[in-house]
DNA sequence: TCCTCGCAAATTATCGATAATCGATTGGTC
DNA sequence: GACCAATCGATTATCGATAATTTGCGAGGA
């Protein structure tokens, strides 16, 4: 059965969906063999796999003793989104004269992200941020940081965030709010006053996770 | 044969060295079965040590298509100091009431940097100054900041941008000085002094690099 | 009772071999 | 001569089995 991607991908991403929907709470031991006969594969993708996400922090290996979940845990998620803050402010900075293209990439998401709030669709809204904030960081021209902002798989971490959030049940439209503030400012090349917007976002994130 | 530390560990820090010293120039493509018979392992151990030093960016892999080293370049070398000034910078501004015992540390990390530069030790004030920077990392008490700071093997980059700089013969003693006095500025709890040092720190590097 | 030594089960790390995929090359066709 | 497809050699991805290591438990002794 010759497979599009390798075993190992697609393991990944399983395995990041359940940390995702909770199967998997944080503590869980992850063990080689049962996971490698459940997928009807050896145990090499599946080490494969773990490795990956211990290289994005969702989970934790020590030698011989195997490895466990983590992706759930506050602290760091707090840790990880300071982590993210930094990295898009400095973005934002490093990307002064911001060109054209880039912005109407971020427009385009911005639109996505707008419709979802208006249909109430919180998924498709966390999609749509997550690709305006990457392409904030993209917009850097620094690899080292889109590379790492992609190695902390925000498609996990968000919607363990936003689950939070939305258990206190403040609604997406204050966050879309400033996501407008700070294209427009970056649309007028005003560094500081998006840098602004996004602190602020940062904060109001941090103050409900 | 049993050992000490697992095959991938010790072979992953073979590799590591050999980007160092020139063994593997940018762009060498690191074949893993010829690796395997050279280290008399299997195939396993070093698709695991090539995995690690993929994420931690040394070297990019593609599927099928194999591994090759991309750690001397020089962009992805000033791609991450940029990473890392902006992780140090904030570490600096968490860790505000910086405690006696990580200053006590950062002032022994201090008293060998200085020692190495009166023996002209340049390996030796390596050493020194990456420990005196992780446990800046360290103190502002993310663990994911340190994760990642870790991650990138400064133990590498720092050697392979120090060489650029002992090419061009600026020697060790303006580096130094910056270190004493941002160490001061943390004594005295001045923040902004602090991160005004660092910041001439990183700029002083990434001008040489 | 409490400790500790050593076995056994469970699990990870590694092995040697096979299957899948890529890139170049060759042979055939127009 | 140019183009395309089938094929071969090289390399990676995966497999199934074995070696190494940790951990929990129970027997024996103080």
């Amino acid at each position: 059965m010759p497979l599009r991607v390798c075993m190992r991908d697609r393991i990944r991403d399983v395995l990041v969906a359940r940390i995702l929907d909770g199967s998997y709470p944080a503590g869980t031991k992850l063990k080689e063999l049962p996971l490698a006969r459940e997928f009807n594969v050896s145990q090499a993708p599946i080490r494969e796999a773990l490795r990956e996400l211990e290289g994005s922090g969702l989970v934790s290996c020590e030698r011989y003793r195997g490895t466990r979940v983590r992706g759930a845990d506050l602290t760091e998620l707090r840790e990880s989104y300071e982590l993210r803050a930094i990295i898009e402010l400095r973005s934002v900075e490093l990307a002064t004269p911001y060109a054209p293209l880039a912005l109407a990439q971020l427009a385009r998401c911005l639109r996505a992200m707008s419709g979802a709030v208006a249909r109430e669709d919180r998924e498709g809204y966390i999609d749509a941020a997550l690709r305006f904030h990457r392409e904030l960081v993209r917009g850097s021209g620094n690899g080292t940081f889109l590379r790492i902002w992609d190695a902390l798989h925000w498609e996990v971490r968000s919607r363990i965030a936003l689950r939070r959030i939305g258990a206190q049940h403040h609604g997406l439209k204050p966050l879309l709010a400033l996501h407008k503030s700070l294209l427009a400012r970056l649309r007028a090349h005003d560094i500081a006053g998006a840098t602004r917007m996004l602190k602020e976002l940062f904060a109001m994130v941090s103050a409900l996770a």
